[in-house]
DNA sequence: GATGAATGAGGGTTCATTCAT
DNA sequence: TATGAATGAACCCTCATTCAT
């Protein structure tokens, strides 16, 4: 497979700028001049590659989605058994790859967006859906015929990553990580233990 | 205590208003033009009432902060154990009175705006210290010596908390009131048990 | 009646110097910027007064369609005979008052947008039907029961005066304009002649 | 005369492009890049071409008078009788050939950018000339010494010819073509009858 | 107290144009 | 020859803000 594009490049310079500009000018102080700024253009190129801010702001979200994705996809091959399955997804959602300042603000910012945009409110569906799929298959094989436990772990579980995401993007950076993480972890241990699952 | 004053009043009026206008228009579309219409009135005087825009987002901001605290505090004056206030304050931040769609809506609009207001930004602060001061004081009640396990329960819950606000400012107004309630009670409940504050 | 409103003279100031825009500056050149500054203003209030660039121009459209309606009217009232009140008509759209440089540019900026603005369309239709109606009504009683020849001298003399306007569009001020007047006169002359209306 | 280089062909098709996107798009969304890529093209090599949006519009403005040119030559060249001259001018401007939708729409766009470009207006001024002069000829053998009439006669031929195209340019496709035509026939008819050049 | 006029800045978008490839 | 990258200017529009009334 051959080099990217310029096309290709350009348009993940300016979808890089879009998250940096976000991060440090803020959502609202987000424009197409200061985001093509930063990619080391103008704002008029951005029609060019975008068509649209919107499409622009679409981009950055799936980018962002994406990479959740693939760090989840990456730690989840590399576990065999129910529970590392668990805390891959947790390590991916709350790891230092994705689970950064930029990065969560960004979401947050989207979040904002969602119930005035009908495409981004779509993305994050996509996104939800995934990750409580991937929570719900690793729980059903932990808890057999525990459908409810499973589904209230699910949500609990996911609204707790919710959670720290917004707590990352309010503190900018002030969160500990390890904090973070063990959490989650500690909150899946104990469900899952209240549930019978752990010894 | 004589009646509002006319300026309270407006002032009032237009903090509603913005609620409003947050939630149905959207946080970008909500302009002091809007705002205003809302609460019967021209952009113009907006300026005369609260100064600025800015001020106008604070004294919003610091209007439902200042109403959960009040349900808060109604609901720990009606609780007797520690374990009665520690639901006290799940029910505050969760219950009907509370947890709607608009508030929510306003509560994600403030998020947003955070990271580059520093007076938002110590609004959220106070906000935050006093939930984890009301769930903190009740958990060293249930769990003494625990500080570990208070500060980590403390911390689950209030994130868990977070992230319910986020999900139902997401879904708008799409969520289950009593499983979104049962989510943070069951929380408390497993993790009390884990640190054998329950038997 | 009492005076103008400040809101209706400053509209009128602006249709005033959308007209004068269109003529002097070109009608791709006619900005709101360009427009306002010629009534003392800045852009931005147009959307005060107009909400749109589309509304202004729609409202100069019907501004000078009015304004030969005006005129029409009052001569035709000076009318009494069939033919004075065919010539009142040829008068109205060919005298001084309305047939001037700065109005026949406008309308041939209107021309030019009809196919693809619907509102604009239908008042062109509106302008047009009362002129075919004021001619036919006259050419009626002047040829009773010679519907076809009513209409063939309607539909001829209506078009020989678009094109005077046109003509007078592109020589911008260069037409002659009793020549004008005389030209459409001659026509309706020998048209009535020929078909025996006329001694 | 060998076959037409390559440039000649590309500036035909962008000229062919540019009359349809006038006619198609509007003259204001009639763009460089649309009409380009109505080409097969893309915008830059316009630049080659005609080194100029404004020399691409003029030469498409060259093109529609030279076809014009060239219909009205055809049809004088089968002309035998000085009536049968007039007729083929007439036939040539209101005829099928020419007289199109998409012509009439160049046409009206050429017209409203007239008053601001003198090279357009030199394009113009040359097309009435040829007009006026094969109706003046025609009509002076006619009318021999009636010099009067024979100005007058052409000056409202054209304008009616002027006035139909304009009709046509509005309506847009909606025009009966053997009305027009007999529009124009009919007056020549008449004003020849009414100066006692016919029986 | 309240309006509405008015500004000026900023945003997104479109576009003709230039230029390296 | 032709593309597509890139600019910079101009456009319309929205908005917070100020101010006379």
């Amino acid at each position: 497979m051959g080099r990217p594009s310029l096309k290709d490049q350009r348009r993940l310079d300016l979808v890089r700028a879009c998250i940096q500009s976000i991060h440090e000018d803020g959502p609202e102080a987000a424009s197409l001049a200061r985001i093509a700024k930063r990619a080391g253009l103008t704002a008029g190129i951005v029609g060019h590659y975008f068509g649209d801010k919107a499409e622009l702001i679409e981009a950055t979200m799936r980018h962002i989605g994406r990479e959740l994705g693939h760090e989840t996809a990456r730690r989840l091959a590399a576990a065999t058994t129910p529970l590392e399955r668990l805390h891959a997804v947790i390590d991916a959602n709350l790891g230092p790859e994705q689970f950064r300042p930029d990065t969560s603000a960004v979401w947050l910012s989207f979040w904002g967006r969602l119930n005035h945009s009908p495409r981004l409110a779509r993305l994050q569906r996509i996104n939800t859906a995934r990750l409580h799929s991937n929570l719900s298959h690793a729980l059903r094989m932990m808890l057999p015929g525990q459908d409810e436990a499973v589904q209230r772990i699910t949500l609990g579980l996911s609204t707790l990553i919710d959670g720290l995401w917004l707590r990352a993007a309010l503190d900018n950076g002030g969160i500990d990580p390890v904090e973070t993480r063990d959490l989650a972890v500690h909150y899946v241990t104990v469900a899952l233990h209240e549930a019978n699952a752990l010894p």
